[in-house]
DNA sequence: GATGAATGAGCTTTCATTCAT
DNA sequence: AATGAATGAAAGCTCATTCAT
């Protein structure tokens, strides 16, 4: 068990900093050589935890989905209406950018921007299906209650998703004159006009 | 005027081309060697045209937001009503998804995702200029008018773009059951929602 | 001595696995984590039992040439002439081409072919000397029995292992439309007439 | 015209370089930094001339085969008997082996014994056909004049390739004690009665 | 005797870029 | 303006071997 332990303990360790790296240089521009060096590691030895360096970049995205997804599915919990929630998440979502920037910079980054990586064993959006699975329930739940106006999923989601993304990409390159926090608001009321029931 | 026509018509085919292999496979699995081969061109002759890859790169996102700007420019020249004009400026967007991806396609996925690549000399949106700012005289104009809220710019702006985006991403990705035109009018009218005064 | 048999079953099992993979794969295409894995031992524990890679090669062919000598020498010892015992040797040698391809694979693919593993401690012939002091005794006692010509002795040796070698490798090659089996009267046939006296 | 054939020249030499080494050395303890260097070339440029070790490996086997397909075709042209081809063939044989050692001992060393690098590209025996072609004739024509026994040809054509590898595998060994050349007459005697007519 | 994580040197291959022609 | 051979640094990955447990 201490071995064992031991291992994971390692395993996380690759994960995180991967993770760092990948989101702040890029998926090419970061190496196994560079990840070694930053967890303490020696090049062979990473291989015994991820046997490439493509296998690695898949088991990251399916890590933060399932991270994502877990906070949405708190949020879908609570016993709360659909503006307090889509507010909850877009002050989740920007806490994360502020606060654990890695894993959304890395979801928009790396992930959306590589098709070659994620090409087989991703297909579709089977790297990314517990994020995308919550989303899908809060937006039915809002129609069934009759919050929200009955339209084309795709259209609900590429709002959510392409407006948060949007920010956090602007945030980034440092465009914002204010931090995330500041726009908040007037996100989740823009998002709650163009969701609503008319 | 020959020479420098024909010189100018070499740089296009560059372009063109680079343009397309780079929003395909990405821009560090696309080589030198790739694109001359591709153009027609000896790699050492490539070298006459654009002193290195970077500043090809860097050329390349300044012609698209030229274009786009130029685009959007257009529309906001129109005399119509700024509903009528969120509708144009999203079925001109989807229209070029569907019939130029390359364009979009290198701005969210070269573009957006390769931070060391545009490094110096696209600090901030220097490189992207043109396309902002259009879109951020449509959006002034509406609010001048009292057509649309008077709120960020942007939450205003990360709303535009990252929907777009976010669908054509979806479209690349053939996530979306429908093409794209399908989702058009949805969108537009989240849009108008969202921004328009109360 | 159960502890020194149980240890004797362990590397007698390294041994016999060993031979299979790289008489199947090849002495560099085939690594230690291979063999201890089909052997179910673990990497360290392999190195309990042969100090190298290369000391593994060398037992393994004197294990052969031991177990090659003792099947000729039992033919050697029956009461019967040459003519027949060169039908016995050829017949022996492909019966184990057959049924326990590994050893003569791995004669004729690991242990030819590859000097520098087998470089020093094989100087000569001494690996592999009990299976040729077999087949000298048999040609001695062919001339001097007077049924084979009295040649140099390498020129004999030559085609016998030669030949016997080359059928194997074209069966091992699949380029035999016909089982070994097929030739052995005619090649012991064309031995004996290349060896016979006049 | 300069261009190309100073090319020409240039991959000539990896190839005179690649053989030695190969033959020396073993294919896999035989890297591309030992060729390139040997040749007076960067490890780069190597790969501008051959695309892989595999297939460098290929080519060789291939210029190997068309060579000696050649110095038999010129044998089996003279208007001589049989037993004097043989003798010809032997003599040209163990002339090569001696004095263009490289080129047998890669046919024998790297090529039979590597079936993994020469897998596809070289099934049956593809690589090796123009060689064997021309044994196949001269056999034919010695079995339509009557001069030699009709047999299968797998087992003729193994006699000869796997006697002449064998004692060239012997001499490469230094095991023989004298030089090739005077195995010659014994061994051509050999073959000869092996196969003649009765 | 047994484990398997760890090492580190080295391998094949790639590619932006240069430069003699 | 045009060619493409040449460079060299670096990348991803492998593997015999060691060693703490």
């Amino acid at each position: 068990m201490a071995r064992s332990s031991k291992k994971e303990a390692r395993k996380e360790s690759i994960i995180t900093t991967a993770l760092k790296l990948f989101s702040e240089k890029g998926f090419y521009t970061t190496t196994i050589p560079d990840i070694a060096e930053k967890v303490g590691m020696s090049v062979g030895n990473f291989y015994n935890y991820f046997s490439s360096k493509d296998i690695l970049a898949k088991e990251l995205i399916m890590y933060i989905s399932s991270y994502l997804g877990a906070r949405i599915r708190e949020i879908n919990e609570r016993p709360v209406d659909a503006k307090t929630k889509i507010a909850a998440i877009v002050s989740m979502y920007f806490e994360m950018a502020t606060e654990k920037p890695e894993m959304i910079e890395y979801f928009l980054r790396v992930y959306l921007s590589n098709r070659e990586v994620f090409g087989e064993g991703c297909e579709g959006m089977v790297c990314v299906s517990p994020f995308i699975t919550e989303l899908m329930l809060f937006f039915e739940s809002g129609v069934a209650s009759g919050e929200l106006r009955d339209q084309d999923f795709f259209s609900a989601f590429g709002l959510f998703m392409g407006y948060l993304g949007g920010m956090v990409f602007l945030f980034g390159e440092k465009i914002l004159p204010e931090p995330l926090s500041y726009y908040e608001a007037s996100i989740a009321e823009n998002i709650y006009h163009a969701l609503k029931a008319p």
